[in-house]
RNA sequence: GCGCUCGUAGCUCAACGGAUAGAGCAUCUGACUACGGAUCAGAAGGUUGCAGGUUCGAAUCCUGCCGAGCGCACCA
């Protein structure tokens, strides 16, 4: 019995009521079961006798009385109470529960992928820092939370193409290339340029890669560092983030969009929906139409493209390479994007509410010996990817990244993260599932197979409690699909890894010393490996390793 | 000034509008001659920034105020 069979069976209920003549209310499409915090409430608990209250004009306890009569019947249902206001505490017979279990050992790597959005085509585009210096760590959250949401949303049957857009057009790469020119030469940093270990590191690489580079006219050499200190960068980027674990499906080069044409070809196409105007010599594309503040310029009076024509091009880029959605992922400096983002999609005839979404999301903050440590370039202490793995490793990395909303800033202390490792929960739930490996080794060493699985045996609290909650594992993963939320998906397995060491404890799965083998071993046996496999397959979501030893 | 995001235990953070607001760290007390003690059992810790409102029910939704971060270019 899963919790969405148990859904579909007090929806059930409600229709029999309805066909009955008992209860005169529109059957809603879903509902809610879930695992109450107090046990005492039963197996699970539904609320929707007070979500019909309004509706049927009754009292919710009558309701829930006379759903209670109906579920009650439903096979592998033990026992259905009416509670308070009217919630009705379910409590599920035993073997029907531990069910459960063999369903996820036979779903395998499968269990926890839902079907929510299925053939949904849907792009996700993700950290696109500029390449003139590493990723720095709030390009971190965003490689380790996108890559996770990535994940989710392919789990949850979505056609996902992650990318990473390349600004390699504007005036920012051609100071990079001048900043490395003048490391080169042994000159001071140009006016706003750029400074740092990494760039002395890349004019150096360039300068063995161009051995006669320095002896070349002006011109040509800023050409040269531009150009190669550019592809060096992004190499580079392409490493970190590889090592990262952080996948992206295309290299996106904002220059290809100038090269080809797309840009002229989407300011064209946006004049032919209406919205493109001239003023003062400029081209303006008339967001505040759909709730802009101002007007933004495409091409400025000197004929230059602005950056914002790029963002035009790319998004019709995007929607003719067949997404249905365009996400962006920003940092909370670039949330004042968003009005003029949804305004192109708006411009272009496309749903502003549905073809994009912004994720607008906060800060990392850095604290060293009890003060925040404030990065700046020019002060040249950034904090890079590569610090951070470097540090505390790849899985501690994404996991402490992607546990928490992106609406909170969240703040890492460097001095617990390079010295006390172990407080990161991520090795509290990579524990669990190096202890469930630990378990089967030990049964593998003696020779115990696991044999028949009778659900039933599986009847204490902490199996009841540990059944439960993979569960809702499925919902974990949708939930956080559906919200684009990883950090569901990390809080849900520290409770789950909690729940298992619990089980562990109190339950134990194999012999002790001499004794029997029993079918209670096997039943056991079947539950550790049912939990051995969502905890792995959560952590595969986020990107970080299930150990099989730690 | 206008706008966006946030304010929850000492600290870092959770909580589809649901029942007694939860974890981890830190503090205190306990637990292995049997599957890994990176664990478990327990204690302590809260006026969910403040004040109103909406309803069976609000940390969550609405309004105002206080506080924090960020943004308001023919820059990229």
């Amino acid at each position: 019995m899963t919790p969405a069979e148990l859904s579909q069976s007090v929806l059930s209920a409600v229709r029999a009521a309805v066909e009955a003549g008992e209860l005169a209310v529109a059957v809603p499409e879903s509902t809610t079961v879930e695992r109450p915090k107090n046990r005492e409430h039963g197996d699970y608990a539904t609320n929707i006798a007070l979500q019909l209250a309004k509706p049927a004009k009754r009292a919710p306890r009558e309701i829930a009385e006379l759903l209670a009569a109906r579920i009650a019947q439903v096979p592998g249902i033990a026992k259905v109470d009416v509670a308070g206001p009217g919630f009705l505490n379910i409590t599920v017979d035993t073997a029907a529960q531990g069910e459960l279990a063999r369903a996820i050992v036979d779903a395998g790597a499968d269990y926890g992928s839902n079907n929510a959005f299925d053939g949904l085509k849907i792009n996700l585009e993700f950290v696109s820092a500029n390449p003139t210096g590493p990723i720095h760590i709030g390009g971190v959250r965003w490689a380790a939370v996108g890559d996770s949401l990535g994940r989710i949303l392919r789990a949850s049957g979505a056609d996902v193409t992650t990318e990473y857009y390349i600004n390699d057009a504007g005036v920012q790469i051609d100071k990079f290339g001048k900043s490395l020119m003048a490391a080169a030469n042994k000159r001071p940093v140009p006016e706003d340029g750029y400074v740092g270990a990494y760039i002395n590191d890349i004019a150096a690489d360039i300068l063995a890669e161009h051995p006669d580079v320095l002896g070349m006219d002006e011109a040509l050499q800023e050409k040269i560092f531009r150009a190669t200190g550019l592809r060096l960068m992004v190499a580079e980027i392409q490493r970190s983030m590889e090592n990262f674990g952080a996948h992206f499906d295309v290299w996106f080069s904002e220059t290809t969009l100038h090269a080809s044409g797309a840009v002229e070809k989407a300011i064209e196409r946006l004049r032919e929906q209406g919205h493109v105007y001239d003023d003062n010599g400029a081209i303006w594309l008339r967001t505040t139409d759909y709730g802009d503040d101002k007007d933004r310029v495409l091409i400025k009076s000197d004929g230059e493209k602005t950056y914002f024509a790029s963002d035009a091009a790319y998004y019709l880029n995007k929607r003719d390479r067949g997404n249905e959605v365009a996400v962006y992922m920003l940092g909370a400096d670039h949330h004042g994007y968003v009005g003029r983002l949804k305004a192109i999609v708006a411009c272009a005839g496309d749903d502003p509410e549905h073809n994009i979404e912004v994720i607008v999301g906060q800060f990392v903050k850095m604290m060293r010996a009890g003060e925040e440590v404030r990065m700046s370039k020019r002060a040249g202490n950034i904090i890079t990817i590569d610090d951070v793995v470097e540090w505390i490793g790849v899985d501690a990395a994404r996991y402490s990244l992607a546990r928490s909303s992106t609406d909170s800033t969240i703040t890492l202390d460097i001095d617990i993260l390079t010295s006390h490792k172990n407080e990161n929960p991520v090795f509290y739930v990579q524990y669990a599932h190096a202890r469930m490996s630990s378990v089967e080794r030990k049964a593998a060493e003696r020779g115990i197979v696991k044999g028949e699985f009778k659900p039933e045996l599986l009847s204490t609290e902490w199996e009841s409690d540990l059944l439960g909650m993979l569960g809702e594992f499925p919902r974990v993963v949708a939930k956080a699909a559906e919200m684009r939320e990883p950090h569901h998906v990390a809080r849900y397995l520290e409770q789950l890894a909690g729940t298992y060491h619990r089980f562990y404890d109190h339950c134990q799965i194999l012999p002790k010393g001499e004794e029997a083998v029993t079918d209670l071993t096997y039943a056991r046996m079947w539950l550790a490996e049912a939990a051995k496999t969502v905890v792995a397959n959560g952590l595969a979501l986020l990107g970080v390793s299930a150990p099989e030893r730690m």
